[in-house]
DNA sequence: ATGTCATCGCGTCGATGA
Protein backbone atom coordinates (compact mmCIF):
# COMPACT_ATOMS: atom_id res chain seq x y z
CA UNK A 1 0.00 0.00 0.00
CA UNK A 2 1.20 3.55 -0.20
CA UNK A 3 1.41 6.39 2.03
CA UNK A 4 2.09 9.94 0.70
CA UNK A 5 2.72 12.94 2.18
CA UNK A 6 1.98 16.90 0.63
CA UNK A 7 1.54 20.47 1.88
CA UNK A 8 -1.17 21.67 -0.89
CA UNK A 9 -0.92 25.16 0.48
CA UNK A 10 -4.31 25.92 0.39
CA UNK A 11 -6.81 23.07 -0.29
CA UNK A 12 -9.47 25.86 -2.12
CA UNK A 13 -6.21 26.50 -4.22
CA UNK A 14 -5.40 23.36 -4.94
CA UNK A 15 -8.50 21.41 -5.21
CA UNK A 16 -8.13 20.77 -8.64
CA UNK A 17 -4.63 19.79 -8.59
CA UNK A 18 -5.57 17.35 -5.45
CA UNK A 19 -8.34 16.05 -7.53
CA UNK A 20 -6.08 15.08 -10.42
CA UNK A 21 -2.89 13.73 -8.43
CA UNK A 22 -4.84 11.29 -6.37
CA UNK A 23 -6.08 9.67 -9.61
CA UNK A 24 -3.01 9.38 -10.95
CA UNK A 25 -0.80 8.57 -7.94
CA UNK A 26 -3.65 6.97 -5.88
CA UNK A 27 -2.52 6.63 -2.48
CA UNK A 28 -3.98 4.48 0.14
CA UNK A 29 -3.40 7.11 3.16
CA UNK A 30 -2.97 10.38 2.04
CA UNK A 31 -1.42 13.23 4.74
CA UNK A 32 -2.01 16.61 3.87
CA UNK A 33 -0.90 19.84 5.26
CA UNK A 34 -1.63 23.81 4.90
CA UNK A 35 -5.24 23.13 4.08
CA UNK A 36 -5.44 26.81 5.01
CA UNK A 37 -9.39 26.24 5.49
CA UNK A 38 -12.29 25.22 8.73
CA UNK A 39 -13.43 22.24 8.78
CA UNK A 40 -17.22 22.92 7.74
CA UNK A 41 -15.50 24.49 4.46
CA UNK A 42 -13.37 22.03 3.20
CA UNK A 43 -14.59 20.65 -0.37
CA UNK A 44 -14.97 16.53 0.39
CA UNK A 45 -17.40 15.47 -2.18
CA UNK A 46 -14.87 14.84 -5.10
CA UNK A 47 -12.17 13.43 -3.00
CA UNK A 48 -15.17 11.25 -1.14
CA UNK A 49 -16.18 10.46 -4.22
CA UNK A 50 -12.93 8.74 -5.08
CA UNK A 51 -13.58 6.77 -2.27
CA UNK A 52 -11.43 8.52 0.42
CA UNK A 53 -12.51 8.78 3.83
CA UNK A 54 -11.74 11.95 5.04
CA UNK A 55 -10.72 13.62 8.31
CA UNK A 56 -9.76 17.55 8.44
CA UNK A 57 -8.04 19.70 11.55
CA UNK A 58 -8.77 23.16 10.27
CA UNK A 59 -8.50 26.33 11.30
CA UNK A 60 -9.19 30.03 9.33
CA UNK A 61 -6.85 30.96 6.88
CA UNK A 62 -3.38 29.39 7.87
CA UNK A 63 -1.96 25.92 8.74
CA UNK A 64 -4.33 22.67 8.95
CA UNK A 65 -3.76 19.42 8.41
CA UNK A 66 -5.89 16.33 6.66
CA UNK A 67 -5.59 12.23 6.64
CA UNK A 68 -7.62 10.82 3.65
CA UNK A 69 -7.93 6.92 3.75
CA UNK A 70 -9.20 4.16 1.66
CA UNK A 71 -9.07 2.21 4.65
CA UNK A 72 -11.32 2.74 7.46
CA UNK A 73 -10.31 4.99 10.33
CA UNK A 74 -10.55 2.85 14.20
CA UNK A 75 -9.52 6.20 15.51
CA UNK A 76 -8.56 9.92 15.57
CA UNK A 77 -6.90 12.37 17.26
CA UNK A 78 -6.74 16.04 16.84
CA UNK A 79 -3.92 18.30 18.21
CA UNK A 80 -0.72 17.78 19.92
CA UNK A 81 -0.95 17.18 23.53
CA UNK A 82 0.10 20.55 25.51
CA UNK A 83 2.74 20.46 28.35
CA UNK A 84 1.70 21.77 31.50
CA UNK A 85 3.77 24.66 30.82
CA UNK A 86 2.24 25.49 27.79
CA UNK A 87 -0.25 27.76 27.13
CA UNK A 88 -3.54 26.85 25.04
CA UNK A 89 -2.33 25.71 21.31
CA UNK A 90 -4.56 27.10 19.20
CA UNK A 91 -2.87 26.22 15.59
CA UNK A 92 -4.15 23.19 14.04
CA UNK A 93 -0.67 21.49 12.91
CA UNK A 94 -1.36 17.56 13.70
CA UNK A 95 -3.72 14.92 13.40
CA UNK A 96 -3.41 11.28 13.98
CA UNK A 97 -5.66 7.96 12.30
CA UNK A 98 -4.80 5.06 13.23
CA UNK A 99 -6.02 1.91 10.94
CA UNK A 100 -5.72 -2.06 10.61
CA UNK A 101 -3.47 -2.96 8.74
CA UNK A 102 -3.01 -7.12 8.39
CA UNK A 103 -4.72 -7.14 11.86
CA UNK A 104 -2.41 -5.28 13.80
CA UNK A 105 -2.65 -1.20 13.76
CA UNK A 106 -1.01 1.38 12.09
CA UNK A 107 -0.69 5.05 13.21
CA UNK A 108 -0.32 7.42 10.57
CA UNK A 109 0.32 11.03 11.97
CA UNK A 110 0.24 14.18 9.36
CA UNK A 111 2.15 17.16 10.93
CA UNK A 112 3.20 20.65 10.10
CA UNK A 113 5.68 21.88 12.10
CA UNK A 114 6.00 25.87 12.66
CA UNK A 115 8.20 27.62 10.29
CA UNK A 116 9.97 29.25 13.13
CA UNK A 117 10.94 32.42 10.99
CA UNK A 118 11.66 35.24 12.08
CA UNK A 119 14.74 33.70 14.79
CA UNK A 120 14.56 36.58 16.47
CA UNK A 121 10.87 36.62 17.49
CA UNK A 122 8.47 33.99 19.46
CA UNK A 123 8.12 32.47 16.15
CA UNK A 124 11.19 30.18 16.87
CA UNK A 125 10.88 29.33 20.71
CA UNK A 126 7.09 28.31 19.32
CA UNK A 127 8.61 26.18 16.75
CA UNK A 128 11.16 24.63 19.27
CA UNK A 129 9.06 23.79 22.05
CA UNK A 130 6.46 22.69 19.27
CA UNK A 131 9.31 20.02 18.40
CA UNK A 132 9.92 18.74 22.28
CA UNK A 133 6.49 18.43 22.01
CA UNK A 134 6.52 16.18 19.49
CA UNK A 135 9.37 14.10 21.03
CA UNK A 136 7.53 13.55 24.21
CA UNK A 137 4.41 12.43 22.02
CA UNK A 138 6.65 10.46 20.35
CA UNK A 139 8.58 8.44 22.58
CA UNK A 140 4.98 7.64 23.99
CA UNK A 141 3.52 6.17 21.46
CA UNK A 142 7.08 4.12 20.39
CA UNK A 143 6.26 2.57 23.72
CA UNK A 144 3.13 0.93 21.94
CA UNK A 145 5.74 -1.30 20.01
CA UNK A 146 3.55 -0.35 16.86
CA UNK A 147 3.80 0.52 13.45
CA UNK A 148 4.21 4.27 13.49
CA UNK A 149 4.68 6.70 10.21
CA UNK A 150 5.01 10.64 11.03
CA UNK A 151 4.52 12.31 8.22
CA UNK A 152 4.62 15.91 6.97
CA UNK A 153 6.14 19.20 6.46
CA UNK A 154 8.73 19.31 8.90
CA UNK A 155 10.40 23.27 8.44
CA UNK A 156 13.53 21.56 8.95
CA UNK A 157 16.25 20.59 6.32
CA UNK A 158 18.50 18.16 8.23
CA UNK A 159 21.22 18.08 6.46
CA UNK A 160 23.26 20.86 4.10
CA UNK A 161 22.65 18.44 1.05
CA UNK A 162 19.02 18.99 1.37
CA UNK A 163 19.57 22.30 0.45
CA UNK A 164 20.72 23.65 -3.09
CA UNK A 165 22.66 26.47 -0.97
CA UNK A 166 23.15 25.70 2.17
CA UNK A 167 25.32 29.24 2.76
CA UNK A 168 21.62 31.47 1.91
CA UNK A 169 20.32 29.10 4.98
CA UNK A 170 22.17 29.72 7.27
CA UNK A 171 20.93 31.61 10.40
CA UNK A 172 17.20 30.50 8.95
CA UNK A 173 14.91 29.00 11.29
CA UNK A 174 14.51 25.67 8.82
CA UNK A 175 18.62 25.14 9.44
CA UNK A 176 19.18 26.41 12.41
CA UNK A 177 21.16 24.33 14.72
CA UNK A 178 18.56 24.11 17.27
CA UNK A 179 16.07 23.03 14.53
CA UNK A 180 18.57 20.15 13.10
CA UNK A 181 19.74 19.38 16.75
CA UNK A 182 15.87 18.75 17.45
CA UNK A 183 15.01 16.52 14.31
CA UNK A 184 17.77 14.59 14.81
CA UNK A 185 16.85 13.69 18.84
CA UNK A 186 13.41 12.69 17.23
CA UNK A 187 14.95 10.48 14.47
CA UNK A 188 17.31 9.11 17.25
CA UNK A 189 14.23 7.74 19.42
CA UNK A 190 14.27 5.15 16.89
CA UNK A 191 12.62 6.64 13.58
CA UNK A 192 14.14 5.96 9.77
CA UNK A 193 13.79 8.40 7.77
CA UNK A 194 12.06 6.85 4.70
CA UNK A 195 13.29 8.66 2.19
CA UNK A 196 16.93 8.62 3.17
CA UNK A 197 17.17 5.41 3.74
CA UNK A 198 15.82 4.54 0.37
CA UNK A 199 17.16 7.07 -1.99
CA UNK A 200 20.34 8.60 -1.86
CA UNK A 201 20.16 10.60 -5.36
CA UNK A 202 21.69 13.96 -5.09
CA UNK A 203 19.68 17.32 -4.78
CA UNK A 204 16.45 15.15 -3.83
CA UNK A 205 14.58 18.06 -3.16
CA UNK A 206 10.28 18.79 -1.84
CA UNK A 207 9.66 22.46 -1.71
CA UNK A 208 10.71 25.19 -4.12
CA UNK A 209 10.18 28.90 -3.47
CA UNK A 210 7.37 30.66 -6.12
CA UNK A 211 10.39 33.59 -5.98
CA UNK A 212 13.23 34.26 -7.64
CA UNK A 213 12.99 31.05 -10.11
CA UNK A 214 13.88 28.98 -7.27
CA UNK A 215 12.04 25.71 -9.42
CA UNK A 216 13.75 26.48 -12.92
CA UNK A 217 17.13 26.90 -11.40
CA UNK A 218 16.42 23.63 -8.67
CA UNK A 219 16.96 25.94 -5.70
CA UNK A 220 14.83 23.25 -3.86
CA UNK A 221 15.04 22.10 -0.11
CA UNK A 222 13.81 18.68 1.47
CA UNK A 223 12.00 19.84 4.47
CA UNK A 224 9.11 17.13 3.76
CA UNK A 225 10.31 13.60 5.47
CA UNK A 226 8.15 10.61 6.49
CA UNK A 227 9.51 8.86 9.69
CA UNK A 228 9.12 5.48 10.40
CA UNK A 229 9.10 3.15 13.45
CA UNK A 230 11.26 -0.01 13.72
CA UNK A 231 7.71 -1.98 12.94
CA UNK A 232 6.48 0.25 10.35
CA UNK A 233 10.49 0.12 8.34
CA UNK A 234 9.94 -3.46 8.55
CA UNK A 235 7.21 -3.19 5.65
CA UNK A 236 8.98 -0.11 4.01
CA UNK A 237 9.61 -0.98 0.29
CA UNK A 238 10.67 2.48 -0.89
CA UNK A 239 9.90 6.14 -1.51
CA UNK A 240 9.37 8.50 -4.00
CA UNK A 241 8.88 12.29 -4.90
CA UNK A 242 6.17 13.23 -7.55
CA UNK A 243 8.52 16.20 -8.59
CA UNK A 244 6.74 16.30 -11.95
CA UNK A 245 4.02 18.42 -10.18
CA UNK A 246 5.90 21.37 -9.39
CA UNK A 247 5.16 22.15 -13.06
CA UNK A 248 1.41 21.86 -13.34
CA UNK A 249 -0.67 24.93 -13.43
CA UNK A 250 -1.03 26.68 -10.76
CA UNK A 251 1.49 24.36 -7.90
CA UNK A 252 2.12 23.72 -4.34
CA UNK A 253 5.29 25.03 -3.71
CA UNK A 254 5.45 21.27 -2.10
CA UNK A 255 5.85 18.24 -3.75
CA UNK A 256 4.22 14.96 -2.75
CA UNK A 257 6.06 12.19 -1.23
CA UNK A 258 5.54 8.26 -1.41
CA UNK A 259 5.97 5.02 0.37
CA UNK A 260 5.14 1.76 -0.68
CA UNK A 261 4.66 -0.19 2.30
CA UNK A 262 3.76 -4.45 2.49
C1' DA B 1 17.16 36.17 -0.25
C1' DT B 2 13.40 37.65 -2.91
C1' DG B 3 11.74 37.89 -9.65
C1' DT B 4 5.48 34.73 -5.41
C1' DC B 5 1.36 33.02 -3.77
C1' DA B 6 -2.94 32.32 -0.70
C1' DT B 7 -5.97 34.22 2.53
C1' DC B 8 -8.47 37.67 5.21
C1' DG B 9 -10.74 41.87 5.95
C1' DC B 10 -15.61 43.99 4.27
C1' DG B 11 -13.30 47.06 0.06
C1' DT B 12 -11.40 46.09 -5.32
C1' DC B 13 -5.29 46.65 -2.03
C1' DG B 14 -2.69 46.13 2.27
C1' DA B 15 -1.40 43.23 5.77
C1' DT B 16 0.14 38.70 7.06
C1' DG B 17 2.32 34.33 6.77
C1' DA B 18 5.15 31.37 4.34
Amino acid sequence: MKIATWNINGIKARHDNLIAWLKEAQPDIACLQEIKSVDENFPRDEIEGLGYNLETHGQKGFNGVALLSKLPFDEVNRGLPLRDCDNEDEQARFIEGVFTVGEKPLRVVSLYLPNGNPVDTEKFTYKLQWMERLIDWAKERLALEEALILAGDYNVIPMPEDCHDPKTWEGDALFRPESRSLFRQLCNLGFTDALRNTNDAPQTYTFWDYQAGAWQRNNGIRIDHLLFSAEAADMLKGVNVDKHTRDWEKPSDHVPVWAEIG
